[in-house]
DNA sequence: GATTTTCAATACCGTACCGTATGGACACCG
DNA sequence: CGGTGTCCATACGGTACGGTATTGAAAATC
């Protein structure tokens, strides 16, 4: 078994980034289930020999991915939150509506994943509780410029979110007559 | 290996509605991960052998589970909605305060778990239709019958059940000021 | 009482999965 | 060129898991 030719041949290296990115994409795909170190090194081509050069263990990998999660979700929260001033119902309406979009590529799977895992593992609701706390803050933050006092713009911000996870959660698309009047109605019962 | 006398002992037996009971409380704690054989075996104390019994293969299992999960709620959506001339509000009301309730015991994480499953297996997913569908029919006549048209019915049905269950994939409780203020504002905005 | 049915325990097989140990190959540096 | 560091492939061990085959025992039936 000398197969030393083939060995010569290699791929330009993965690095630890690279297997954390890999992780989300089967996450997006597999929810949690699908953070498994060998067929991630399959999704990959390598083995899971490069997995373990670069991590501990799995459980070092999982706390990579939510860690770069979180850098993500706080870096998009403080984008989509930055209005202009008088761009505020702007930014709320584009908020929403991001979400809304039919199925997210990406973002929202990943979102939903996280949600699902963080309701039985503790560093991932730890994580959730930070993104969301974060979220609800900067959005009761253009409410509160839209001149609302700081209870209702509270209230307002988590039913923005609550609204856009849940929605993504049901399965309308089917049996809704005019989905797209709906969700106009609900943003503008949110957002005004 | 002659323990004839410990093997005397049978309890009553396990049927299979047993089996989809454990099957649901599994689902609850576990998600649809915890639907694995020799896990739930264990659970019920009994052996996998009781399960090939009565279950052709795994799939027959997860099969019945999601037929009996529309079954009891398809009941309890018509429970909910099926509210006296003069109360539908009332009935509204309680159908948020119902899933607001802090974490509902064994419903709504078999709710959330049904629904992320739903997003990679297409059974699941044509059961969560078909539940989407009855409630938010339901939900939409209560609300025509407060004297809304049938669009603005249908948004706020729609607007109600992805709140609620958003909202539980949320992580508010520490970092939310007065969320009883803020759940009240949101009823009413919903309902009202 | 003998036979049949119902229900369940267990052995076995093959595959999946995580983690550890070992060896290989390439790039870089002195 | 030899030594070191980086990165990765593979073999191995142990456990989990679904499914099949076989056997045993209690309950039901004739």
């Amino acid at each position: 078994m000398d197969t030393g030719t083939e060995r010569k041949i290699r791929p330009s290296s993965l690095d630890r980034a690279a297997w954390i990115k890999g992780a989300l994409a089967a996450l997006a795909d597999e929810g949690h289930a699908g953070l498994r170190v060998e067929t991630l090194a399959k999704r990959l081509h390598v083995t899971k020999g490069s997995f373990y050069w670069h991590f501990r263990d799995r459980r070092d990998l999982v706390d990579a991915v939510l860690d770069e999660w979180k850098r993500g979700r706080i870096a998009d929260i403080h984008k989509q939150t930055a209005a202009a001033p008088g761009k505020e119902l702007e930014a709320l309406r584009h908020t929403i509506e991001v979400y809304s979009a039919s199925r997210n590529r990406k973002g929202l799977p990943i979102e939903l994943a996280v949600r699902e895992w963080a309701s039985r593992d503790a560093r991932a609701a730890a994580v959730v509780e930070e993104v969301d706390a974060e979220r609800v803050a900067c959005a009761a933050r253009l409410f509160e410029s839209l001149g609302l006092e700081p209870a209702e713009a509270a209230a307002r911000s988590v039913l923005l979110y609550a609204y856009v996870f849940g929605f993504s959660l049901m399965r309308c698309n089917r049996f809704m007559p005019d989905s797209r009047a709906a969700k106009a109605w609900i943003t503008e019962r949110i957002a005004n």
